[in-house]
DNA sequence: GACTCCATGTAAGCGGTTACATGATTTT
DNA sequence: AAAATCATGTAACCGCTTACATGGAGTC
Protein backbone atom coordinates (compact mmCIF):
# COMPACT_ATOMS: atom_id res chain seq x y z
CA UNK A 1 0.00 0.00 0.00
CA UNK A 2 2.90 2.62 -0.90
CA UNK A 3 0.72 4.71 -3.69
CA UNK A 4 -0.84 5.67 -0.16
CA UNK A 5 2.61 7.42 1.18
CA UNK A 6 3.86 8.65 -2.52
CA UNK A 7 0.95 10.87 -2.30
CA UNK A 8 1.41 11.37 1.10
CA UNK A 9 4.92 12.20 0.72
CA UNK A 10 4.70 14.34 -2.59
CA UNK A 11 1.98 16.69 -0.74
CA UNK A 12 4.43 17.07 2.25
CA UNK A 13 6.22 19.02 0.21
CA UNK A 14 3.36 20.99 -1.59
CA UNK A 15 -0.21 20.97 -2.19
CA UNK A 16 -1.31 19.56 -5.68
CA UNK A 17 -4.15 18.74 -7.54
CA UNK A 18 -4.74 15.06 -8.58
CA UNK A 19 -3.54 16.64 -12.25
CA UNK A 20 -0.34 17.99 -10.57
CA UNK A 21 0.25 14.64 -8.78
CA UNK A 22 -0.21 12.69 -12.19
CA UNK A 23 1.93 14.69 -13.61
CA UNK A 24 5.15 14.46 -11.03
CA UNK A 25 3.96 10.54 -11.11
CA UNK A 26 4.52 10.32 -14.79
CA UNK A 27 8.19 11.77 -14.71
CA UNK A 28 9.93 12.60 -11.11
CA UNK A 29 8.45 9.11 -10.25
CA UNK A 30 7.81 7.25 -13.08
CA UNK A 31 10.93 4.91 -12.38
CA UNK A 32 10.35 4.77 -8.80
CA UNK A 33 6.58 4.15 -8.39
CA UNK A 34 4.36 4.52 -11.49
CA UNK A 35 0.93 5.40 -11.17
CA UNK A 36 -1.94 5.33 -13.34
CA UNK A 37 -4.52 8.24 -13.38
CA UNK A 38 -7.26 6.10 -11.78
CA UNK A 39 -5.36 4.65 -9.68
CA UNK A 40 -4.27 8.49 -8.32
CA UNK A 41 -8.05 9.82 -8.16
CA UNK A 42 -9.34 7.33 -6.34
CA UNK A 43 -6.52 7.24 -4.22
CA UNK A 44 -6.73 11.04 -3.16
CA UNK A 45 -10.48 10.16 -2.66
CA UNK A 46 -9.84 7.46 -0.41
CA UNK A 47 -7.16 9.57 1.47
CA UNK A 48 -9.23 12.34 1.96
CA UNK A 49 -12.20 9.73 3.46
CA UNK A 50 -9.59 8.97 6.05
CA UNK A 51 -8.09 12.25 6.78
CA UNK A 52 -5.14 11.97 5.96
CA UNK A 53 -5.61 14.77 3.45
CA UNK A 54 -8.06 17.58 2.77
CA UNK A 55 -9.31 19.93 0.01
CA UNK A 56 -7.54 23.05 0.54
CA UNK A 57 -8.91 24.55 -2.37
CA UNK A 58 -11.02 24.53 -5.58
CA UNK A 59 -10.10 26.17 -8.78
CA UNK A 60 -11.49 26.46 -12.14
CA UNK A 61 -12.67 23.05 -14.21
CA UNK A 62 -13.27 21.29 -10.99
CA UNK A 63 -9.93 20.90 -9.72
CA UNK A 64 -9.15 20.49 -6.02
CA UNK A 65 -6.05 21.44 -4.31
CA UNK A 66 -5.04 18.24 -1.81
CA UNK A 67 -2.70 19.15 0.99
CA UNK A 68 -1.61 16.97 3.13
CA UNK A 69 -3.42 16.83 7.51
CA UNK A 70 -1.34 16.50 10.50
CA UNK A 71 -2.48 12.86 10.62
CA UNK A 72 -1.34 12.47 7.05
CA UNK A 73 2.26 13.65 8.05
CA UNK A 74 2.43 11.32 10.98
CA UNK A 75 1.44 8.53 8.91
CA UNK A 76 4.08 9.67 6.52
CA UNK A 77 6.48 9.49 9.46
CA UNK A 78 5.67 6.26 10.50
CA UNK A 79 6.04 4.56 7.28
CA UNK A 80 9.27 5.94 6.66
CA UNK A 81 11.19 5.58 9.56
CA UNK A 82 9.06 2.96 11.20
CA UNK A 83 7.61 0.61 8.29
CA UNK A 84 10.27 -2.11 6.88
CA UNK A 85 10.76 -2.20 3.07
CA UNK A 86 9.50 -4.75 1.02
CA UNK A 87 11.93 -5.55 -0.82
CA UNK A 88 11.13 -9.12 -2.55
CA UNK A 89 11.19 -7.91 -6.06
CA UNK A 90 9.60 -9.89 -9.29
CA UNK A 91 11.91 -9.42 -12.46
CA UNK A 92 10.28 -11.61 -15.61
CA UNK A 93 13.38 -10.63 -17.14
CA UNK A 94 15.08 -12.55 -15.27
CA UNK A 95 12.65 -15.09 -14.97
CA UNK A 96 13.88 -15.83 -18.26
CA UNK A 97 17.23 -16.25 -17.89
CA UNK A 98 16.12 -19.05 -15.63
CA UNK A 99 14.45 -21.20 -18.76
CA UNK A 100 17.11 -19.88 -21.08
CA UNK A 101 18.07 -23.55 -21.86
CA UNK A 102 14.97 -24.23 -23.67
CA UNK A 103 16.61 -22.12 -26.46
CA UNK A 104 19.65 -22.65 -28.53
CA UNK A 105 22.57 -20.93 -27.14
CA UNK A 106 22.95 -18.51 -30.08
CA UNK A 107 18.96 -17.31 -29.26
CA UNK A 108 19.60 -17.26 -25.79
CA UNK A 109 22.44 -15.04 -26.29
CA UNK A 110 20.65 -12.62 -28.43
CA UNK A 111 18.57 -12.48 -25.42
CA UNK A 112 21.32 -11.31 -23.59
CA UNK A 113 22.54 -8.81 -25.65
CA UNK A 114 19.42 -7.25 -25.72
CA UNK A 115 18.95 -6.74 -22.28
CA UNK A 116 22.44 -5.25 -21.80
CA UNK A 117 21.25 -2.82 -25.03
CA UNK A 118 17.94 -1.71 -23.28
CA UNK A 119 19.93 -1.33 -19.88
CA UNK A 120 22.90 0.95 -21.71
CA UNK A 121 19.46 2.76 -23.35
CA UNK A 122 17.85 3.36 -20.32
CA UNK A 123 21.10 4.18 -18.23
CA UNK A 124 22.08 7.39 -21.28
CA UNK A 125 17.79 7.95 -20.35
CA UNK A 126 19.09 8.54 -16.96
CA UNK A 127 22.02 10.55 -17.84
CA UNK A 128 20.26 13.15 -19.55
CA UNK A 129 17.62 13.47 -17.20
CA UNK A 130 20.08 14.18 -14.65
CA UNK A 131 22.53 16.53 -16.93
CA UNK A 132 18.98 18.61 -17.71
CA UNK A 133 17.90 18.69 -13.92
CA UNK A 134 19.15 21.79 -11.75
CA UNK A 135 20.93 20.14 -8.93
CA UNK A 136 21.71 23.43 -7.34
CA UNK A 137 18.70 24.41 -6.23
CA UNK A 138 19.69 23.29 -2.59
CA UNK A 139 16.30 22.13 -2.38
CA UNK A 140 16.37 18.96 -0.20
CA UNK A 141 13.97 17.30 -2.53
CA UNK A 142 16.55 18.23 -5.27
CA UNK A 143 18.95 16.67 -3.11
CA UNK A 144 17.17 13.13 -2.36
CA UNK A 145 16.02 12.72 -6.34
CA UNK A 146 19.54 12.75 -6.62
CA UNK A 147 20.37 10.02 -4.60
CA UNK A 148 17.95 8.01 -6.10
CA UNK A 149 18.59 8.62 -9.68
CA UNK A 150 22.34 7.38 -8.69
CA UNK A 151 20.80 4.24 -7.68
CA UNK A 152 19.06 4.05 -10.87
CA UNK A 153 22.36 4.93 -12.73
CA UNK A 154 24.36 2.24 -10.72
CA UNK A 155 21.60 0.14 -11.33
CA UNK A 156 21.71 0.22 -15.39
CA UNK A 157 25.21 -0.07 -15.30
CA UNK A 158 25.56 -3.01 -13.34
CA UNK A 159 22.46 -4.79 -15.35
CA UNK A 160 24.62 -3.94 -18.86
CA UNK A 161 27.82 -5.01 -17.40
CA UNK A 162 26.58 -7.84 -16.09
CA UNK A 163 24.71 -9.03 -19.57
CA UNK A 164 28.00 -8.25 -21.27
CA UNK A 165 29.73 -10.59 -19.03
CA UNK A 166 26.66 -13.72 -19.12
CA UNK A 167 26.89 -13.37 -22.73
CA UNK A 168 31.06 -14.13 -23.01
CA UNK A 169 30.10 -16.73 -20.34
CA UNK A 170 28.02 -18.09 -22.21
CA UNK A 171 29.94 -17.81 -25.62
CA UNK A 172 33.14 -19.52 -23.88
CA UNK A 173 31.10 -22.36 -22.83
CA UNK A 174 29.24 -22.85 -25.80
CA UNK A 175 31.89 -22.20 -28.46
CA UNK A 176 30.08 -21.56 -31.32
CA UNK A 177 30.62 -23.03 -34.85
CA UNK A 178 29.96 -19.85 -36.62
CA UNK A 179 32.77 -17.77 -37.38
CA UNK A 180 35.43 -20.30 -36.55
CA UNK A 181 37.85 -22.40 -38.50
CA UNK B 1 0.68 -13.29 -16.37
CA UNK B 2 4.32 -14.53 -15.66
CA UNK B 3 3.83 -17.34 -12.49
CA UNK B 4 2.05 -19.24 -16.27
CA UNK B 5 5.19 -19.10 -17.80
CA UNK B 6 7.49 -19.89 -14.86
CA UNK B 7 5.85 -23.07 -13.65
CA UNK B 8 5.93 -24.30 -17.46
CA UNK B 9 9.62 -23.10 -17.61
CA UNK B 10 10.03 -25.58 -14.77
CA UNK B 11 7.63 -28.25 -16.26
CA UNK B 12 9.66 -28.12 -19.63
CA UNK B 13 12.65 -29.24 -17.44
CA UNK B 14 10.66 -32.03 -16.09
CA UNK B 15 6.79 -33.52 -14.95
CA UNK B 16 5.87 -32.24 -10.88
CA UNK B 17 3.50 -32.19 -9.06
CA UNK B 18 2.38 -28.58 -7.27
CA UNK B 19 3.58 -29.61 -4.05
CA UNK B 20 6.77 -30.11 -5.49
CA UNK B 21 6.91 -27.10 -7.73
CA UNK B 22 5.52 -25.58 -4.62
CA UNK B 23 8.74 -26.07 -2.98
CA UNK B 24 11.00 -24.92 -6.06
CA UNK B 25 9.31 -21.32 -6.12
CA UNK B 26 10.53 -20.96 -2.32
CA UNK B 27 13.97 -21.71 -2.85
CA UNK B 28 15.35 -21.51 -6.40
CA UNK B 29 13.00 -18.91 -7.67
CA UNK B 30 12.66 -17.04 -4.35
CA UNK B 31 14.43 -14.56 -5.44
CA UNK B 32 13.37 -14.21 -8.72
CA UNK B 33 9.57 -14.91 -8.82
CA UNK B 34 8.36 -15.90 -5.46
CA UNK B 35 4.73 -17.62 -5.32
CA UNK B 36 2.26 -18.58 -2.80
CA UNK B 37 0.52 -22.00 -2.74
CA UNK B 38 -2.64 -20.99 -2.99
CA UNK B 39 -1.38 -19.04 -6.53
CA UNK B 40 0.06 -21.81 -7.71
CA UNK B 41 -2.65 -24.55 -7.02
CA UNK B 42 -5.01 -22.37 -8.93
CA UNK B 43 -2.83 -21.85 -12.17
CA UNK B 44 -2.25 -25.56 -12.61
CA UNK B 45 -5.68 -26.14 -12.79
CA UNK B 46 -6.11 -23.00 -15.10
CA UNK B 47 -3.29 -23.94 -17.27
CA UNK B 48 -4.77 -27.69 -17.84
CA UNK B 49 -8.12 -26.13 -18.66
CA UNK B 50 -6.12 -24.47 -21.08
CA UNK B 51 -4.30 -27.83 -22.15
CA UNK B 52 -0.80 -26.16 -22.18
CA UNK B 53 -0.12 -29.25 -19.21
CA UNK B 54 -1.39 -32.30 -18.44
CA UNK B 55 -1.89 -34.45 -15.38
CA UNK B 56 0.48 -37.09 -16.09
CA UNK B 57 0.13 -38.75 -13.31
CA UNK B 58 -1.49 -39.73 -9.95
CA UNK B 59 -0.04 -40.49 -7.06
CA UNK B 60 -0.57 -41.27 -3.78
CA UNK B 61 -2.42 -38.85 -1.24
CA UNK B 62 -4.21 -37.42 -4.45
CA UNK B 63 -0.83 -36.17 -5.56
CA UNK B 64 -0.78 -35.25 -9.17
CA UNK B 65 1.99 -34.80 -11.43
CA UNK B 66 1.59 -32.42 -14.47
CA UNK B 67 3.24 -32.31 -17.43
CA UNK B 68 4.46 -29.50 -19.98
CA UNK B 69 1.94 -30.53 -23.38
CA UNK B 70 3.39 -29.49 -26.53
CA UNK B 71 1.16 -26.23 -26.49
CA UNK B 72 2.80 -25.41 -23.58
CA UNK B 73 5.83 -25.53 -24.77
CA UNK B 74 4.86 -23.62 -27.74
CA UNK B 75 3.75 -20.90 -25.23
CA UNK B 76 7.05 -20.94 -23.20
CA UNK B 77 9.17 -20.49 -26.17
CA UNK B 78 6.52 -17.66 -27.37
CA UNK B 79 7.10 -16.36 -24.28
CA UNK B 80 10.69 -16.74 -23.54
CA UNK B 81 11.96 -15.06 -27.42
CA UNK B 82 8.91 -12.91 -28.63
CA UNK B 83 7.19 -11.26 -25.87
CA UNK B 84 9.82 -8.11 -24.21
CA UNK B 85 10.28 -8.40 -20.78
CA UNK B 86 8.07 -5.38 -18.05
CA UNK B 87 11.46 -3.93 -17.26
CA UNK B 88 9.34 -0.79 -14.82
CA UNK B 89 9.47 -1.61 -11.41
CA UNK B 90 8.56 -0.26 -8.17
CA UNK B 91 10.41 -0.12 -5.22
CA UNK B 92 9.11 1.58 -1.99
CA UNK B 93 12.81 1.13 -0.38
CA UNK B 94 13.76 4.01 -3.20
CA UNK B 95 10.44 5.50 -2.91
CA UNK B 96 11.17 6.41 0.87
CA UNK B 97 14.65 7.70 -0.33
CA UNK B 98 13.12 10.46 -2.11
CA UNK B 99 11.15 11.24 0.77
CA UNK B 100 14.21 11.09 3.22
CA UNK B 101 13.98 15.00 3.30
CA UNK B 102 10.97 14.42 5.62
CA UNK B 103 13.03 13.57 8.63
CA UNK B 104 16.42 14.93 9.95
CA UNK B 105 19.37 14.08 8.21
CA UNK B 106 20.41 11.40 10.69
CA UNK B 107 17.44 9.64 10.78
CA UNK B 108 18.07 9.94 6.95
CA UNK B 109 21.80 8.41 7.32
CA UNK B 110 20.56 6.06 9.69
CA UNK B 111 17.79 4.57 7.09
CA UNK B 112 20.58 4.43 4.19
CA UNK B 113 22.70 2.75 6.67
CA UNK B 114 20.29 0.13 7.62
CA UNK B 115 19.72 -0.04 3.71
CA UNK B 116 23.47 -0.79 2.86
CA UNK B 117 23.52 -3.94 5.77
CA UNK B 118 20.72 -5.45 4.33
CA UNK B 119 21.62 -5.72 1.12
CA UNK B 120 25.43 -6.84 2.51
CA UNK B 121 23.20 -9.43 4.58
CA UNK B 122 21.10 -10.64 1.27
CA UNK B 123 24.79 -10.81 -0.89
CA UNK B 124 26.43 -13.21 2.12
CA UNK B 125 23.10 -15.52 1.54
CA UNK B 126 24.00 -15.57 -1.91
CA UNK B 127 26.95 -16.54 -1.58
CA UNK B 128 26.27 -18.97 0.72
CA UNK B 129 23.53 -20.28 -1.66
CA UNK B 130 26.40 -20.04 -4.44
CA UNK B 131 28.77 -22.38 -2.27
CA UNK B 132 26.44 -25.50 -1.54
CA UNK B 133 25.04 -25.68 -4.73
CA UNK B 134 26.58 -28.01 -7.32
CA UNK B 135 27.18 -25.66 -10.43
CA UNK B 136 29.39 -28.76 -11.90
CA UNK B 137 26.59 -31.18 -12.54
CA UNK B 138 27.05 -29.63 -16.41
CA UNK B 139 23.40 -29.21 -16.22
CA UNK B 140 22.06 -26.11 -18.58
CA UNK B 141 19.53 -25.14 -15.60
CA UNK B 142 22.61 -25.19 -13.35
CA UNK B 143 24.82 -22.34 -15.70
CA UNK B 144 21.63 -20.26 -16.47
CA UNK B 145 20.91 -20.84 -12.59
CA UNK B 146 24.36 -19.44 -12.04
CA UNK B 147 23.97 -16.31 -14.18
CA UNK B 148 20.73 -15.39 -12.33
CA UNK B 149 22.60 -15.60 -8.99
CA UNK B 150 25.40 -13.60 -10.37
CA UNK B 151 22.92 -10.83 -10.98
CA UNK B 152 21.66 -11.27 -7.45
CA UNK B 153 25.29 -10.88 -6.63
CA UNK B 154 26.06 -7.56 -8.69
CA UNK B 155 22.60 -6.27 -7.50
CA UNK B 156 23.04 -6.49 -3.83
CA UNK B 157 26.46 -5.33 -4.14
CA UNK B 158 25.64 -2.55 -6.29
CA UNK B 159 22.85 -1.93 -3.37
CA UNK B 160 25.60 -1.92 -0.78
CA UNK B 161 28.10 0.55 -2.11
CA UNK B 162 25.80 3.15 -3.08
CA UNK B 163 23.94 3.19 0.62
CA UNK B 164 27.33 3.61 1.72
CA UNK B 165 27.90 6.57 -1.01
CA UNK B 166 24.79 7.96 -0.09
CA UNK B 167 25.26 7.94 3.66
CA UNK B 168 28.70 9.79 3.27
CA UNK B 169 27.68 11.96 0.62
CA UNK B 170 24.66 12.86 2.91
CA UNK B 171 27.11 13.45 6.04
CA UNK B 172 29.22 15.62 3.74
CA UNK B 173 26.50 17.87 2.99
CA UNK B 174 25.42 18.04 6.39
CA UNK B 175 28.29 18.01 8.35
CA UNK B 176 26.44 17.25 11.79
CA UNK B 177 27.77 18.85 15.16
CA UNK B 178 27.56 15.44 16.54
CA UNK B 179 31.58 14.24 17.38
CA UNK B 180 32.69 17.45 15.95
CA UNK B 181 35.17 19.95 17.75
C1' DG C 1 -2.40 -42.74 19.00
C1' DA C 2 -0.17 -38.41 18.12
C1' DC C 3 2.62 -35.85 15.19
C1' DT C 4 4.61 -34.51 11.04
C1' DC C 5 4.73 -34.21 6.29
C1' DC C 6 2.52 -34.59 1.85
C1' DA C 7 -1.05 -32.77 -0.94
C1' DT C 8 -4.79 -30.07 -2.80
C1' DG C 9 -8.59 -26.67 -2.96
C1' DT C 10 -11.29 -22.27 -2.24
C1' DA C 11 -12.99 -17.64 -0.73
C1' DA C 12 -12.35 -12.72 0.60
C1' DG C 13 -10.08 -8.64 -0.23
C1' DC C 14 -6.70 -5.44 -2.23
C1' DG C 15 -3.95 -3.01 -5.50
C1' DG C 16 -2.95 -2.27 -10.24
C1' DT C 17 -4.23 -2.04 -15.34
C1' DT C 18 -7.20 -0.83 -19.05
C1' DA C 19 -10.94 1.38 -20.80
C1' DC C 20 -14.81 4.25 -20.83
C1' DA C 21 -17.08 8.62 -19.74
C1' DT C 22 -17.71 13.53 -19.07
C1' DG C 23 -17.03 18.30 -19.13
C1' DA C 24 -14.75 23.00 -18.46
C1' DT C 25 -11.20 26.25 -20.04
C1' DT C 26 -7.66 27.95 -22.88
C1' DT C 27 -5.26 28.26 -27.24
C1' DT C 28 -5.01 28.50 -32.18
C1' DA D 1 -15.19 27.14 -34.44
C1' DA D 2 -12.00 23.53 -33.61
C1' DA D 3 -8.39 21.55 -31.08
C1' DA D 4 -5.63 20.97 -27.19
C1' DT D 5 -5.26 20.91 -22.44
C1' DC D 6 -6.93 20.68 -17.79
C1' DA D 7 -9.52 17.97 -14.68
C1' DT D 8 -12.04 14.27 -12.42
C1' DG D 9 -14.64 9.95 -11.88
C1' DT D 10 -15.96 4.97 -12.38
C1' DA D 11 -16.41 -0.03 -13.82
C1' DA D 12 -14.45 -4.47 -15.26
C1' DC D 13 -10.86 -7.51 -14.88
C1' DC D 14 -6.65 -9.73 -13.24
C1' DG D 15 -3.01 -11.30 -10.23
C1' DC D 16 -1.35 -11.59 -5.59
C1' DT D 17 -1.90 -12.14 -0.46
C1' DT D 18 -3.99 -14.04 3.49
C1' DA D 19 -6.64 -17.23 5.59
C1' DC D 20 -9.42 -21.10 6.02
C1' DA D 21 -10.44 -25.97 5.12
C1' DT D 22 -9.67 -30.89 4.37
C1' DG D 23 -7.60 -35.25 4.41
C1' DG D 24 -4.21 -39.15 3.28
C1' DA D 25 0.32 -41.38 4.43
C1' DG D 26 4.38 -42.20 6.97
C1' DT D 27 7.00 -41.91 11.55
C1' DC D 28 7.77 -42.04 16.54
Amino acid sequence: MSLRHAVLGLLADHPASGYDLLRTFQTSLANVWPATQSQLYTELNRLAEADLVTVAAEGPRGRKEYAITEAGRTELLHWLTEVEPQRNRRSDALLRVFFLNQVDPERARAYLEREGAVAAERHEGLRQLERSVDWDSGGDLAFYGRLTLEWGLRFTRMQQEWAVWAAEHLRDRTPGDAGRP
